[in-house]
DNA sequence: TATATTTGCTTAAACGATTAAGCAAAAATA
DNA sequence: TATTTTTGCTTAATCGTTTAAGCAAATATA
């Protein structure tokens, strides 16, 4: 229990009567020290209870072995999910990770840019927020010469690499899906049109109504910036048409939720009169009633593949960064809230 | 672009033709610098976009200026809004956070503090992991002499700063609102025994049913790990009772979701057959249909006051921790399932 | 046996900031 | 005018590691 001071290199140089060169060596496993030397000092080392001071070792090799994550939120079983997988990948390697959270907030995210790039961060993993248009703060982490992924929501103009699914295709699995169960009009409160992501989506949404020869009513497409509280919003606004749609898609499970209280409070059958799909595969898309069809998005393979996607640059001298997607394949989950009409 | 080299107060001292020392004074604003000095600095810093090295004065100084922050998980509403408050408060400080999820294991609860610990963090804020007996890997944050703040889920054994709610007395509340629906068997699925904040509820339902003359029926308070599943299981178990209870009090919102499951399943009406209540105000509480009854625990406050305190200590120079708590009242939110029987 | 190579260390200089101590010049005081 | 005090810096050590360079002793090769 000696609060006082703590044991450093030296110390256990003293104690064996080598130079801390050699310790630290002994403790790298140089080969250049014997394995005599090697056993001493690791035993030494665990008498004194030696830990590495890692702010010494970090400013001289220039590494701080701590990777910056920052995502619109942790409250979300996606990004959690993400995060946790990430990290037991990255702490195999030796890698911790200092999570921030943008709350969606454009000035939120730059400065937890500053933040990270402060404490001298190896690398930064990030999912950007909503509000997030301009690119200036994320081309300074590229002009630092650190390795930047992004995953979930991402930008091209970036030109590096992005991990996410195929949300295009998730959009024509869906529409395929409603068809099937005899929807006719369906409709699409859709995410912003300028995130890439929901713009893919509402491409896939599109373009999957052409292939079925559904007409694309422009009034059964709505953006939504997909809380809870939009759901509810724009349910009602479709609820409203003259011509309701009977297959509603919610690019977000959230919305999908407020979507689905609007319907639940107006008594309408789900999926008989309107059919609901969400997106995110939620817990609680499976908790509520009806249960809410998903798009499950592979968060743990996503988290990994981000994780790995950095350790790649830690074994290359340079760091080269161009666009490079790593494309996953989400998966529907079909529940009550779309199934079969009878 | 100087993907290069990055400025040094070197650089600026050279510049300037003045000493690094000078630049480092300059910078901190020290009294013995010229204004006219100071100005200068200043000015060349932003032209040579210095950002300062925070592990070469985190080295020098000893202090690195990152605090640690151990949760069960970070997905729920409630640990995620302590720590968004947590961190809006160190930040203010010139503190930035590190967090890391134990996923209610005590193997990684031990992880994350060797992780925090080599990290060299200036204080640790955390919550206990639901496995966690041993306390061990705690004594070790206070044997370096760094303070440790526990919230939500402290024990008093470490006597170490603690920020909760009072549990004992929200278990009063609920139950006296049971009572007031005119409940006559009220249920309780409680936490574990050994943790202190589960305990403590349940030592409120306890001493609030003698209060209200309602016999105590063992069969009727239950031990629980509060999942969901195991909710949906102490629900049916309950359900098959003899002498089903009116009334079911569980301590955590997750197996309160379970519990209506299985409640809506049997198509048992809530709160005319059986009231519920659960705890922790998770948004879905009011998401889900009936909506729940359940206790808020004022979370931002909760994250407000655990940086706060450990504030406190970056001022003092000698740290001699002891139990300090710190209790907020909670506030019972009145839902659904639970309202006024007809 | 003479030379080359390998082994096992040491020395000393970094990494980029902070800070105690010192010192000349300017300003204030006697 | 002589002395003290204040101002505004500089010098150099330091935080705990890593690492390039060097060097003697041991071993291998010719």
């Amino acid at each position: 229990m000696n609060h006082k001071k703590k044991t450093t290199i030296k110390d256990i140089a003293n104690v064996l009567n080598i130079s801390p060169a050699a310790v630290s060596k002994a403790l790298h496993d140089d080969s250049r020290i014997s394995a005599k030397t090697k056993k001493a000092v690791r035993q030494v080392a665990k008498n004194l209870n030696y830990q590495p001071n890692h702010l010494a070792s970090a400013l001289r090799s220039g590494k701080s072995h701590l990777v910056g994550v920052i995502v619109p939120r942790t409250n979300s079983n996606f990004f959690s999910s993400v995060i946790e997988n990430m990290e037991a990948v990255l702490n195999k390697e030796g890698y911790n990770i200092i999570i921030t959270q943008s709350n969606e907030s454009y000035k939120k995210e730059c400065d937890s840019i500053d933040t990270l790039l402060f404490t001298q961060v190896d690398g930064i993993i990030a999912s950007m927020a909503n509000e997030t248009v301009n690119l200036k703060h994320y081309e300074k982490i590229k002009s630092k010469g650190i390795p930047l992924i992004l995953f979930d929501r991402g930008e091209n103009d970036l030109n590096v690499d992005y991990i996410g699914i195929n949300d295009y295709h998730s959009s024509h699995m869906i529409v395929e899906h409603l068809v099937k169960q005899g929807c006719k009009r369906i409709a699409h409160i859709a995410g912003f049109k300028r995130t890439r992501i929901f713009n893919n989506r509402i491409r896939g949404y599109v373009d999957a109504l052409k292939k079925h020869d559904l007409p694309l009513d422009e009034e059964l497409l709505i953006e939504s910036n997909l809380t809870i509280k939009d759901g509810r919003a724009k349910m009602t606004q479709l609820l409203e048409l003259p011509k309701r749609p009977d297959a509603v898609y919610v690019a977000g499970d959230y919305a999908a939720l407020g979507a689905l209280q609007v319907l639940n409070e107006q008594n309408i059958n789900m999926p008989n009169d309107i059919a609901l799909v969400g997106f995110g595969n939620e817990p609680f898309t499976s908790m509520v009633t009806p249960s809410i069809t998903s798009i499950e998005q592979h968060s743990a393979e996503i988290g990994k593949q981000a994780a790995k996607t950095f350790l790649e640059y830690t074994k290359k001298k340079s760091i080269k960064q161009q666009l490079n997607k790593i494309i996953l394949d989400a998966e529907l989950v079909i529940r009550e809230s779309s199934s079969l009409k009878k």
